[in-house]
DNA sequence: CTTGGCACTCGCTCGGTGGGAGTGCCAAGA
DNA sequence: TCTTGGCACTCCCACCGAGCGAGTGCCAAG
């Protein structure tokens, strides 16, 4: 049957140029590959391949290259999500499993990511959005100087410093304390925050105390810059792509620093599959048509908190990349929900 | 005097080589600058700087380019630290001022920094060792779950989560929270350490509980990757590098995922001037020979708790640069003051 | 000590050239 | 209908040599 020997041909053009960084000719196929034909069937398959759009040659004469839409078909039919390592597993566990608070998660999930993929790595804080109020604790510094402390079901702590107007001895605070966690504990932030709201707006209730608290957790809870959180790591793995610079290190530095980008690449919906890929330019920036996106969401249960990824050159080993991330993301998980 | 147009001229290569990246020659430096002078007579002077190791050559019968010494004796000598226009200085106290906890004027410093210089940007976080405690808190998550808060004078705020053996009711963690509190807070990290460690050494005060409190709380003290954490920003700026990629853009960008690296480099002893400058080779990096470090301490009062800086090639705006990082030095010590 | 003149050096650009990898096409064979 | 060997063709790339020009060092005169 033709039409597998060329789709086996697509994968091989795929696998070459991701190891050689070359175009791949008709001749070193056959050599590397057992496909057991000649160059000349192969360069026939090669025609139809072009004809269709799945690969192209850099000019006349060279070698293939794959497209964007090789790269999907070789993602989507060609290849599955090869499993880690049993030694990348332990790898995997043993460095995670040594993390001390969510902070600590995030950063060694970076590294993890980076270092086995050896692409830059995102991972995205759990957004406040989806969690719930643990605890607020209130940490009298002096006598009218509050420490605010939000404690979500993610692990994640916000503090805030308040300044009161006038001071408060012990039992005022308890009281206070008592009363926001009465209404807070447990709730979705969303109801939480229209909780506290709505007692702020209680004139009765209203001590000027309670309302720079109330002002200050709202502000804690409602932060948008929360949504925006990531971290970023391994961008000296940029430094290998050798050729190439201006098309596509280039534009990824500059993306690096704008948080909002990145979120957006790694934040698109999850479609039900485990891990989503992007490639080239199927994704919303023009100038980062060179670099495609791997991509999970992850977090406690069933639902995504957050998601994490890799960001790197179209030619990528998919594969790999796939798996490292579905992989890092189930650990991260587990850890979360044992917490 | 020709000793100090000699100097005129080093000033004058470094301002342009700075400016054109490119090897100067003496037709231009007479033309851009208004010297008084014939080529020749600064090609005399040249061949005179040369001979001392301020310039060099790249090849014969080009122009000439600063050597570290000469860039060395420009910061030195040749120039004074810039300050700030109003608008700048308006627009670093309006952007800090915004700063909700330490983590946002860090993040902030990072991006002002990055921005202003447009180079790379490094600021490390407040070291924990000359903080104090300012107050431990213990919130109770479930009867037998702990979540341990440790407050620090600089803002910075620890959390450990503790499994406890045994659940205790709300008085016994009053009492624990009362205990550790009267041994730790107002002593300096070092002291409420020690403190802490003969408390958990005493065998009759030892309750499992407190055993775990304790340990917690050592660990989120000694915790060395404290004293290495530190925020970089700013890669994007590497993209402008243009030539001169593997000489400088690969090795720092390979540095900067190594903070101990960084680290070292803006950490140098402050030998009491605001700003330290390091150029090329003066580091221990081999690898970082064409890039230089401008750094300085800030923190509250008199001591400087830690230290933030910009790294770029060694070819960059010094006067700039340094007044810049001065700047925001001084800045974030004041918000820090505040706090 | 400065300056104009002058010969010299040498990196850089540009056009030309040969080699070679790779292709497309075709005709013959299975 | 598909596969295969042969073959002419394309065109990138590395190499080469020449000419240009910016810049220098040196020298003799002011």
């Amino acid at each position: 049957m033709q039409e597998e020997r060329r789709l086996a041909v697509l994968r091989a053009i795929v696998e070459d140029y991701v190891a050689t960084e070359e175009p791949v000719g008709s001749k070193a196929l056959v050599e590397r590959h057992g496909l057991g034909v000649s160059p000349a069937t192969v360069r026939n398959d090669m025609a139809a391949l072009e004809d269709e759009g799945y690969i192209t040659q850099p000019h006349t004469s060279a070698g293939r290259v794959p497209t964007d839409k090789g790269y999907r078909l070789f993602v989507d039919r060609l290849t599955t999500v090869k499993p880690m390592t049993s030694a990348e597993k332990r790898a995997i566990a043993s460095l995670l499993d040594g993390a001390v608070d969510l902070d600590d998660v995030v950063q060694r999930s970076v590294r993890l990511l980076s270092q086995l993929t050896r692409q830059v790595a995102i991972v995205q804080y759990p957004t406040l959005s989806r969690s719930t109020v643990r605890h607020i604790e209130l940490v009298a510094l002096a006598p009218s100087r509050l420490l605010v402390v939000l404690i979500l079901s993610t692990g994640r702590v916000e503090q805030r410093l308040v300044e009161l107007g006038d001071d408060l001895d012990d039992q005022a605070i308890a009281d206070l304390r008592a009363l926001v966690n009465r209404v807070a504990t447990g709730e979705v932030i969303a109801e939480a925050n229209a909780a506290l709201t709505a007692l702020a707006a209680d004139p009765a209730a209203v001590s000027p105390a309670t309302q720079a608290v109330v002002d200050a957790l709202l502000d804690a809870m409602s932060d948008h810059r929360s949504d925006e959180r990531i971290l970023v790591g391994g961008a000296a793995n940029l430094a290998r792509y050798g050729d190439s610079f201006d098309s596509a290190v280039r534009p990824l530095l500059e993306a690096l620093e704008e948080h909002v980008v990145l979120l957006k690449l790694i934040g698109e919906a999850t479609t039900g599959e485990p891990v989503t890929v992007r490639i080239g330019h199927e994704g919303p920036y023009q100038q980062l048509a060179s670099t495609s996106v791997v991509a999970a969401g992850y977090g406690p249960g069933e639902e995504a908190f957050a998601r994490l990824g890799i960001v790197g050159p179209t030619r990528m080993d998919y594969p790999g990349s796939m798996a490292a991330v579905r992989a890092v993301a189930r650990y991260v998980s587990r850890i979360l929900d044992e917490a």
